[in-house]
DNA sequence: GTCTATAAATGGATAGAC
DNA sequence: GTCTATCCATTTATAGAC
């Protein structure tokens, strides 16, 4: 069923015209797509070789054994999808402006494909490979909690906000926000496009979270 | 390894004193041990066969396949973990009183190996299985809300509370208490007891619930 | 470095006896 | 209703050639 025309493909590149770690590339693309879309127990070195037109062989002879490919490919997918957290740029005219242009692109992220496979694999694997929990944890849900507070901690200094706690109130705001919308959209309950969503959730929580920690000195 | 001293249990026990269905709660009982602790797609027929003593031919005869197993024993469990929640008595003094009694409560629940467990065959499995996806909202997450949100429109009526979307506020409130708890355990990055972090979320929740929706006029 | 071929084990599912 | 025994597909992992 699952032909592989390998011979054809051998003839038409040779050696010399490949580049240097020819199929690592291959199978590490093969693998995130595999390992993510069926997870670890169900995806299958068999379906990573035939998608990166490799053989098993070349897999083991690379990674050693299923763990150290399935490590491999979330690890380096864990750093690429919690990238763009860490480009928060704030110069915004109000603290509700602010909150809501963050909230839009902190959410949208939160339930685009990449992060929610991600928090899949997590959720299911994470007592099995801690280290990799570990690193989603840092990289993912504590740098939002930390941009965020950094920003509620100034703006609360310059008399615009009145928290006591900003990890705190950071951590409400991004929980709010969240609300019913993403952990329906890991159960597979609901499908994208969120944009209309997304927009009506960050308004509430804006609202909600100035109601609380708007300044009343003004 | 695993021998299974069957000829000597069978001899012992005659089949009319065996009571009807012998072996479905054997089955029932050593399944859900086998697919919460290991999941759906590591989670064998072989194991669970072991577990109850009983043969794989049994359970093909009583579920048909492991899908079926699967379907029977999760959904059993939902309903299972999920009747506490509809037993929410409020006769509590103040509205924050109340919220702290139900909050730590829900929060413990959460927290427990049960629901922990069935949150993360959801995360994992919803897809694949999106009716056990839809009751255990219905009956999860949908009821907390919904229990609330009555609690808080009551007491939005009678001018404790000054609330326009009670739903949303209950959304708000139970989103608040879980912060970082619920996502760190289940990507099993804590382990219990969780009592101290219980009552400290829960209290932190509270306070900042009150700061926004407190009534001002009193 | 990469392949083919194959070993070794596991796991879902069934046939047939009792 | 339950068991033993077995089938067959899949899957992890390796040996050895090129």
């Amino acid at each position: 069923m699952k032909s592989r025309a390998s011979k054809a493909v051998k003839s038409k590149l040779p050696p010399t015209r490949r580049r240097r770690e020819p199929r690592i590339r291959a199978i590490l693309e093969a693998a995130e797509q595999v390992f993510l879309e069926n997870g670890y127990e169900a995806g299958s070195l068999d379906a990573v070789a035939a998608r990166a037109n490799a053989s098993k062989a070349t897999i083991y002879a690379h990674f050693g054994n299923k763990v150290g490919l399935f490590k491999a490919i979330v690890a380096s997918k864990i750093v690429q999808v919690a990238t763009p957290l860490r480009e928060a740029d704030e110069k915004h005219v109000s603290v509700p402006d602010a909150l809501t242009v963050f909230g839009q692109s902190f959410l949208s992220l939160l339930l685009s494909p990449g992060p929610l496979k991600i928090y899949r694999l997590m959720v299911a694997q994470g007592e099995q490979f801690p280290e990799l929990a570990q690193m989603w944890f840092e990289n993912g849900p504590k740098v939002a909690i930390a941009t965020l507070a950094a920003f509620l901690k100034e703006h609360s200094a310059s008399g615009d906000l009145d928290i006591d706690n900003p990890e705190q109130a950071a951590e409400f705001f991004l929980m709010m926000m969240r609300g019913r919308l993403h952990i329906r959209a890991v159960a597979g309950l609901s499908k994208p496009p969120y944009d209309k969503d997304v927009k009506a959730c960050v308004a509430a929580a804006v609202k909600m979270f100035m109601r609380a920690y708007g300044s009343k000195i003004k």
